[in-house]
DNA sequence: GGAATTTTGGTACTTTCGTATGAGCCCATT
DNA sequence: AATGGGCTCATACGAAAGTACCAAAATTCC
């Protein structure tokens, strides 16, 4: 924690120096206004990504959760994205319905329904595309 | 993919639409250097974590690699982990077998056999269990 | 060159999956 | 009360998937 601030305390130190030197520059005349722009410019992006990738935690917690959004906006049926998941983690419909408490046929429905939601034909393609909808880990 | 395209297609523009104005600006005398600068700097800042926001990819490839060994191990042929990675992309047999220009009968022998080695009763299992093995992305 | 694998393919059969259709029940909205 | 959506279940059929067993090319390895 210590070590964070004094990075960060030195970082803004230079980004002032940075942009001091940058405004005298082109006050003085010495260099262009473009040129100077564009150095900042990429330098501050570089510094974005940078930021980014120092803190991964934050993308991942991001990417990882709430799907809730995309799924209803696909129209996905509590039931049929709880049937979704069973999928994908390879149970067979037998089983699926074996741990919802609920017939084999039943399962069937949701499953052939979801198909259609989905636009699958397979199970597998199902899957497959779920996971490009980042609905599924 | 057209839409990715066209949305960088928007945003170079607008850049390059703000670099014009922050130089005009500047040379005008209408506007501080330093504000400019600034602001420049606070825009690209922030396009730097949005672009490694959006392509966590590059961050990934490093967790996604290399998955060679353990294949191997498990005693997996060349074929049959082609094979793998198709059923994983939601193919049917009878397409897989056109993408590889083999009979169903073939590839329904090497998914027989690909169970086998992963311990897997549906292709949903076996691709669940091919990645829990890191051996698919 | 011969042995061991791998790859390919077939037949035949069982099982699972997926679709179509119809129907009853419950719950919320109109 | 009526309508609609979600959940349940059944039957019946066709389409994939999966298993078992066998066998011939093609490769690789020694």
């Amino acid at each position: 924690m210590k070590k964070t601030v004094i990075t960060f305390s030195i970082i803004a130190l230079s980004l002032l120096g940075l942009l001091q030197i940058s405004t005298y520059s082109v006050t003085a005349g010495v260099t262009k206004i473009e040129l100077v722009i564009a150095m900042i410019a990429l330098v501050f992006l570089g510094i974005g990504i940078w930021i980014s990738k120092k803190k991964p935690s934050q993308n991942n917690t991001v990417e990882t959760n709430i799907p809730t959004e995309k799924i209803t906006e696909l129209g996905l049926s509590a039931r049929e994205y709880e049937i979704l998941q069973k999928i994908s983690q390879g149970y067979s419909n037998k089983e699926i319905g074996e741990q919802l408490f609920v017939s084999e046929n039943t399962v069937k429905t949701h499953v052939s329904n979801l198909f259609q939601k989905l636009e699958a034909k397979r199970r597998t393609q199902a899957v497959q595309k779920a996971k490009d909808l980042n609905i599924l880990p």
